[in-house]
Order: structure tokens, then sequence, then C-alpha cells
DNA sequence: ATGCCGGGCGAAGCCCGA
């Protein structure tokens, strides 16, 4: 069996205590983090590693950033999304995992919010979903084992939304960004926590302001997508709520799964 | 609701997130 987490911890950094107890609680093989919002030299290798983590890093200063933690030896196959040489911001970083015999390839995604939408910021979103499209159609081709987990900042229905009425023309809710997650999701990937839990309004996001996290007023926008080779394997599917309760917390809460051997 | 909260940067207050 095989654990694979993915948490945006909003900065490494200042979610160092809470990250190492729930790796040490939780135990994940593999964790895929976003929103470390640090330079790769300044990432906290030793403490993790001390975990037993190897660790693959792709950072920028103070924004963004995206990590591989791995317990099996990793082999870093992209540093950043394929498709558009000029983008810079650090949110996408790609391994292949060995765990033993069944080597699973791995993604940590951190998709661009898109907010506002009358910006230059909402096509950016859009393009990059686009060139995740394509870039996952290659990997289908090769008929792996992969995982893509992220913050898609995306709530792909309503049901995965506390307003949808006040949330439709979001970037994370709008049409247009569904429409391309839909796609993505249709060449043949599966939510893995979606497939295991019809009941809606479930969420891994709960805004700072407002008291959302007391009210269970949320957003479902970190997501495990499974290829078939490991869709195959989905024995379980759980967000983690724990973390998201304690204190000094990311606004985010993992989100895991289990692939049997 | 213009902000609410929280992190980065850097040493006050602005930018950013979702």
């Amino acid at each position: 069996m095989i654990k694979i987490a993915t948490w945006n911890v909003n900065s490494i950094k200042a979610r160092l205590p809470n990250a190492l107890a729930w790796l040490e609680s939780a135990a994940p093989d593999v964790v895929l983090l976003q929103e470390t919002k640090c330079l790769e030299e300044n990432f906290p290798d030793m403490e993790i590693g001390d975990l037993g983590y190897n660790t693959a890093v792709v950072g920028q200063k103070s924004y963004n950033g995206v990590a591989i933690l791995s317990k099996h030896p990793l082999t870093v196959e992209h540093r950043a999304l394929p498709g558009d040489e000029s983008d810079e911001q650090a949110r996408y970083v790609e391994a292949i995992v060995e765990c033993g015999e069944r080597p699973v390839r791995v993604a940590s995604i951190y998709l661009p919010n898109g907010n506002p939408t009358d910006t230059e910021k909402f096509p950016y979103k859009l393009g990059w979903m686009e060139r995740l499209v394509d870039h996952a159609q290659g990997l289908m081709d090769l008929e792996e084992c992969f995982v893509l987990g992220g913050d898609y900042n995306v709530c792909p229905t309503d049901a995965d939304v506390y307003d949808p009425e006040g949330w439709r023309d979001d970037a994370l809710c709008h049409p247009e960004t569904r429409r391309r997650f839909r796609t993505l999701v249709n060449l043949g990937l599966t939510d893995a926590f979606r497939t295991l839990h019809p009941e809606l309004h479930r969420y891994s996001f709960w805004d700072y302001q407002a008291g959302r996290w007391q009210k269970d007023e949320g957003l479902r926008i970190d997501h495990l997508l499974l290829s078939p080779q490991a869709a195959d394997r989905l024995a379980e599917a759980e967000i983690d709520k724990a973390p998201r309760g304690r204190p000094k917390a990311s606004d985010h809460t993992p989100v895991w799964c289990t692939l049997e051997d």
C-alpha cells in the first residue's frame, strides 16, 4: 500500500512544526506540497529528512513554490509545466517515485488562482490549465500509474462550494475554469476523493476570514487526479481536517489516498 | 463590503491569497 497526500501549507517555514507533526502522525509515503513560499536553498530539507523523506523542491522567493516528499527514492522528471518557457512561476514539479517493482509518477501542482477575472490573471490561469491538459494527455499515452495532485484552485461543481451563488463568477468556479477542469478529467482521470465520497459539501480549504472554518464554509479545491492504472489500485481517500483546526494552521488541509500494491 | 485573517518582506504598511 502506498499513501499519497497533497497539502497547500501556506509557507513551509511558518508551518514547519505543524507539518512535521502531521507527517509523523499520518505517515504518508509521498506528500505533494504547495505554496512553500521559499527558495530551494531555504527549504527545510534537514528537518523533513529526519522523518525519512527525500525531497524534490521547486521554489521562488515569497510566492508559490511546490515540493514532493517521498520515503522512497525519487527521480525528478519536470521542474516546470511544459508549454511556456517564459513562465517563471514555481507551480509544478513532477517525479517518479520508486516503490519497489511499482513506480508511481507524481506531480505537485499549484494551479493559478485567476482572480480578479477582469485582469491578466484569469487568462493566465486558463492558459495554464490548457498546458496541463496537453501535458496530461502525453502522460496518459504512457499508460502508467500516475497521480496529479495539488491545489487546483478549482471547485469542480457547486457541490464543492459552501455558497455557489456567491461564488458563481469567481475564478475558482467560473464556467471557463470548470470547462477546462472537465476536459482534464475527461482524458480519463479519476478524482480520488469524489469517487469514494458521494456526499456533497466536503471541503479542503476554509478562508481565515469571517469564521469560515468555524462555520464549515469552505471550498474543495485540492485534488488527487489518478490515471486509470492508479485508479485501479485506489483503496481509500480522505480529507484530514485535523491540521486545519490546530493553532497556526494553513487555510488548506491535507487530502490523501492509498493505492494497493 | 471597501475588510475581516495570515504570510512575506522587512521593520510600517503594502501585496497577495481564495
